[in-house]
DNA sequence: CCGTTAACTTACCATTGATAAGTTATCTGT
DNA sequence: ACAGATAACTTATCAATGGTAAGTTAACGG
């Protein structure tokens, strides 16, 4: 057992118990990734972590990107779930869209690098990077899906907003669109250069919030 | 002389004629950055194109990376100049702002690369990505620097533009990040999700310069 | 207690960015 | 003309990478 590891467990597993060994693979890898970032980390480090040799972990992911994938998955559960929770608690369709922003953007901060590989695509390869955006009819237990089931969600709030008599000063999509690009413009800006000195970073998301509801609902 | 290559030259330079090498490697690697993307491309494929060993690419950038800053910086150089030039022709501050938005847009999703490059940080080390927003005060001459110029114009144009008698709803810095902000998460969208359905490509562009215009300038 | 097979290891592969050390061709001073 | 000096370049090699092939060990069912 790896004295630096919150995931090895030492000893061979008994069978069927697979997927405990899948699950420290993850964490290990949740680490890592996130210490190191995704190229830095080696699949030969993950295994150190684990306690097991580097081949091992393919018996339990076909490569590296879909590990990755699968944290992402994990992560993005929470964001789609506090936006759910919106929705189901919050009625006022302007206030549903202001809730979405906030939600969205406290989480890409609090979760910078789970953002930055759906969403940004920093650092991983093609084939991860596309997963952000997907187009509706794609398998929604397709790992990766998660930045496009969150954006499915706006369009959804700023649809029925639309429907229950609020006017907008452009089509419902291109306002999802407008403001998932907004709020996306302040979430990837704060993460990739952190270490600017932004003028102030909650006036940001807070302005911006403000200028997109302005922009979006007529007379708003 | 290699068949596809555009830089290739053949034989041996002669004394003192390393700049022109310089400038088939520099050339060779812009065509497959662009073609490939940069962890694609390696250096050995650089240096077949130019038709010389891999080692001698060394003798001219001290690494991969200082390649694709050079490769940056001359891009960049571009847009800088075009917004030199709506600075010395356009007076009006708003149609200042709104031109460089346009400007900004246009040159993003003219070069995709390197706008992913210096302000996406897409597959690059993490040395490189920190370039885009650098501090004002960092050397001018260093590789790199292209969007940290760009972004320090744009404060300039909307601080100037407050000094002229402009109201804004927020600081004149905040203001620019906020405008920089919105308008890199419009450029960021179309060029990394490319296959994605987009409601109305140009309506994003002039739409969320509209949203951010009237945002930040009061009754704009 | 024996065979099946899940769980895992050792050995290996091609490719990568990069370096060390040697070679060749061109220029300069005499 | 010729002898360094050195710019320009090559060959050989390195350690690290993601991934594979093939064998080994241990746990379970009958």
């Amino acid at each position: 057992m790896n004295a630096f590891s919150t995931a090895a467990t030492g000893g061979r597993k008994k069978r069927g118990e697979g997927h405990t060994r899948r699950e420290e693979i993850l964490q290990a890898a949740k680490e890592l990734f996130l210490e190191q970032g995704y190229e830095a980390t080696t699949i030969r480090r993950i295994a150190d972590r684990v306690g097991v040799s580097a081949p091992a972990l393919y018996l339990y992911f076909p490569d590296k990107e879909q590990m990755m994938l699968a944290l992402c998955d994990q992560t993005f559960g929470y964001l789609i779930e506090s936006i759910r929770e919106i929705e189901s608690t919050v009625s006022d369709p302007r206030e549903r869209i202001r809730r979405f922003g906030e939600a969205y953007l406290k989480f890409g901060l609090a979760h910078p690098d789970e953002y930055k590989l759906v969403f940004l695509g920093s650092n991983i390869p093609e084939s991860v990077r596309k997963l952000g955006h997907r187009m509706p009819t794609d398998d929604p237990t397709r790992p990766g899906i998660g930045g496009a089931i969150v954006f499915q969600r706006l369009v959804s709030i700023i649809a029925e907003a639309e429907a229950s008599g609020l006017a907008l000063n452009y089509p419902a999509d291109t306002c999802a669109e407008l403001c998932w690009m907004a709020m996306h413009g302040v979430a990837s800006a704060l993460i990739l250069k952190p270490e600017f000195p932004w003028s102030n970073r909650d006036l940001l998301g807070t302005g911006m919030l403000d200028i997109v509801m302005k922009g979006i609902i007529r007379g708003g």
